[in-house]
RNA sequence: GGAGAGGUGUCAGAGUGGUCGAAUGAGCCAGCUUGGAAAGCUGGUAUACGGGCAACUGUAUCGAGGGUUCGAAUCCCUCCUUCUCCGCCA
C-alpha cells in the first residue's frame, strides 16, 4: 500500500508514475487527499472532546474522594451529554479511515524509474539471453507426451482423484521433483538463505498483508469452514512472519527461503497454452524472500536475479531475463525481472521465476519496520522471487533433453536423482 | 471434542473501578566512577495518529473486537490464543 503522506506531498509524481502502470484515475488521487483532510479534522474534534471528557472524569473522581457527592453528580450529568457527540465523531472517524483504506488498497505500487514503458507482455524489455537453444530430432515430443511415454507424470490419474491441474508424479517423475526441491533448497542455503517450513494455509490477515486480499480473492482456494486460504506462493506465509514486527537495523538483511506446494485456482484459463505442466492448480516451488534496508533494495534485486540465473545455468537451461514493463508488472511490485526458459518442443519461452522489489508497498501493509540506534522506526523494503517453480523447469528439462534413447538429467541434478537418464 | 486456569511493556512480574502508559526487578542505552573492566551511582528506555518552527503536547493502545460506567488493565459478552487434565490420534 502506498503511503498517504507520500501521495499528499508528491501528487504530480504519483500521477505520473501511476500512469506508467496504466492507472489514470486522477480523481482517486484527489479523493485520498480530501479523505485525509476529513480524517484529520474529525480527529482534531474528537480528541478535543475526549480530552475534555477525560478531564471531567478525573475531576469527578477528585470530588468523590473529597466527599462532595452532590457536586460530583452534577458534573456527571454534564459530562454524560458529551458522550453521544464523542460516539458520533468516533464513528465518523473510523468510517473515514476505512474508506480511505479502501481507496488506498486500489492503488498499485509505483514503478521504479528503470521500468520500461508499455502495456502488454510484448513491450517487456529483454535484458539478456543465455545459452544455446537446442536442436531437437525430428520426432521430438512436447513434455505432456513424454510424460506419458515414460510414465512419469499422470494427468489422467490426477484428474480422477482431484481434477484438472493436479497431476500425479510417478516413479522417476516423483524422484525428479524431490531432487529439484532438494537442489533448490541446498543452493539457497549456500547463498545465505535460511530455510523455513511455513504453514500452507494462512488466515485473512496474512492475505491482506501481502496483497492477495482484498483484490485477488478469487485466485486462492478458500476453506470456508475455517476461513483459511491455501497459499498461492510461499511469499504469503514467509513474508507475513514479519507482520507487525520492528526489526533492529543490524538484523537486516533477513534472507529466508521455503519450499511449499502452491495452490492457484487459475479460473478461466484453459486451452493449448495451459496444457501439461504449463499451468497447474497445485505445483511446487522454492521461494526466496528478503527484508532489506531501503538503501540496498535495488542492489539486492540484482543479486537475486543473478542467483536465480545461476540455478538455470547449473541446470543447463537456455533462458532469458525480462525487465517487465509497467503494464505487465504485478500490482504490488515496483520492479520485476521475469526469467523464462526455452521449451524446445513447444518452441516457446515459459516463465519460471519472477523476482520483484516491492519497496515499502508490502511493508506498509504489514507494518514491517526496522529501527536504528536512534530515530524512528522506518518501513523496510521487501523482495521475493521464485527459485524456482518446478513444473515448467520439468517441462523444459523433458523437452530440451530428450533423445531417441531417453531424457538426460543435467549433471548438477544426478547426485539428487540417483539416475542419469529417464528411459 | 469435554473440564479448568491464564494472556499486562524487551523479559520477569505487580496491579480487581479513578491521580495507571502502567509499581518493582532484570535487560538495554548514555553519563559518572575506574589505569581498564566488574560492581556501584544517575538519567533514559513502546507504538500509531493529531497539534506545534520547536521545546513540547493531545488522543488511543494492558491478546482482538464489542458493551456497562462520569471514569475500565480491572466488571460483562463474543472471538483468538497459551497451559493443565480427560478423550481421540499421525
Amino acid at each position: 500500500m502506498l503511503q498517504v503522506s507520500y501521495i499528499r506531498e508528491n501528487r504530480e509524481k504519483v500521477l505520473e508514475r501511476l500512469a506508467f502502470k496504466n492507472f489514470h484515475d486522477i480523481g482517486q488521487v484527489d479523493q485520498v487527499i480530501s479523505l485525509d483532510d476529513r480524517r484529520r479534522l474529525t480527529q482534531i474534534k474528537l480528541e478535543t472532546l475526549t480530552a475534555e471528557a477525560n478531564a471531567a472524569a478525573r475531576q469527578t473522581g477528585d470530588l468523590m474522594r473529597q466527599g462532595l457527592k452532590q457536586q460530583a453528580d452534577d458534573l456527571k450529568l454534564k459530562t454524560a451529554s458529551n458522550k453521544e457527540e464523542i460516539k458520533a465523531l468516533a464513528e465518523k472517524l473510523s468510517e473515514t479511515e476505512k474508506l480511505l483504506q479502501t481507496v488506498m488498497f486500489q492503488f498499485p505500487n509505483l514503478p521504479h524509474e528503470s521500468v520500461p514503458p508499455g502495456a502488454t507482455p510484448e513491450e517487456n524489455q529483454i535484458v539478456l539471453a543465455h545459452g544455446v537453444l537446442p536442436e531437437l530430432y525430428s520426432n521430438a515430443l512436447p513434455h505432456w507426451e513424454l510424460a506419458t511415454k515414460y510414465d512419469i507424470i499422470d494427468f489422467e490419474l490426477g484428474n480422477k482423484i482431484a481434477g484438472a491441474g493436479f497431476p500425479v508424479y510417478k516413479g522417476k517423475g516423483a524422484k525428479l521433483q524431490r531432487a529439484l526441491i532438494n537442489f533448490f533448497l541446498d543452493e539457497a542455503e549456500k547463498a545465505g538463505y535460511r530455510e523455513m517450513q511455513p504453514p500452507i494455509v494462512v488466515n485473512e490477515a496474512s492475505g491482506f498483508g501481502t496483497g492477495q486480499l482484498p483484490d485477488k480473492e478469487g485466485q486462492m482456494y478458500h476453506i470456508g469452514l475455517d476461513n483459511l486460504y491455501l497459499i498461492p506462493t510461499a511469499e504469503v506465509p514467509v513474508t507475513n512472519l514479519y507482520r507487525d514486527v520492528i526489526l533492529k537495523e543490524e538484523e537486516l538483511p533477513v534472507k529466508n527461503c521455503a519450499y511449499t506446494p502452491c495452490f492457484r485456482r487459475e479460473a478461466g484459463s484453459y486451452g493449448a497454452h495451459v496444457r501439461g505442466l504449463n499451468r497447474l492448480h497445485q505445483f511446487d516451488k522454492v521461494e526466496i524472500v528478503q527484508v532489506v534496508h531501503p538503501e540496498n533494495s535495488y542492489q539486492v534485486l540484482e543479486q537475486m536475479s543473478f542467483y536465480v540465473q545461476s540455478l538455470l545455468q547449473k541446470l543447463e537451461l537456455p533462458y532469458r531475463v525480462l525487465n517487465l514493463c509497467g503494464g505487465d508488472m504485478g500490482f504490488t511490485a515496483a520492479k520485476t525481472y521475469d526469467m523464462e526458459v526455452w521449451c524446445a518442443a513447444q518452441a516457446r519461452w515459459l516463465e519460471v521465476s519472477s523476482v520483484s522489489n516491492f519497496e515499502n508497498y508490502q511493508s506498509n501493509r504489514l507494518k514491517l519496520r526496522y529501527k536504528g540506534k536512534s530515530g524512528k522506526p522506518q518501513l523496510a523494503h521487501t523482495l521475493n522471487g521464485s527459485a524456482l517453480a518446478l513444473p515448467r523447469i520439468v517441462a523444459s528439462l523433458l523437452e530440451n533433453n530428450q533423445t531417441e534413447t531417453g531424457i538426460k538429467i543435467p549433471e548438477a541434478l544426478v547426485n539428487y536423482t540417483g539416475f542419469k537418464i529417464i528411459d
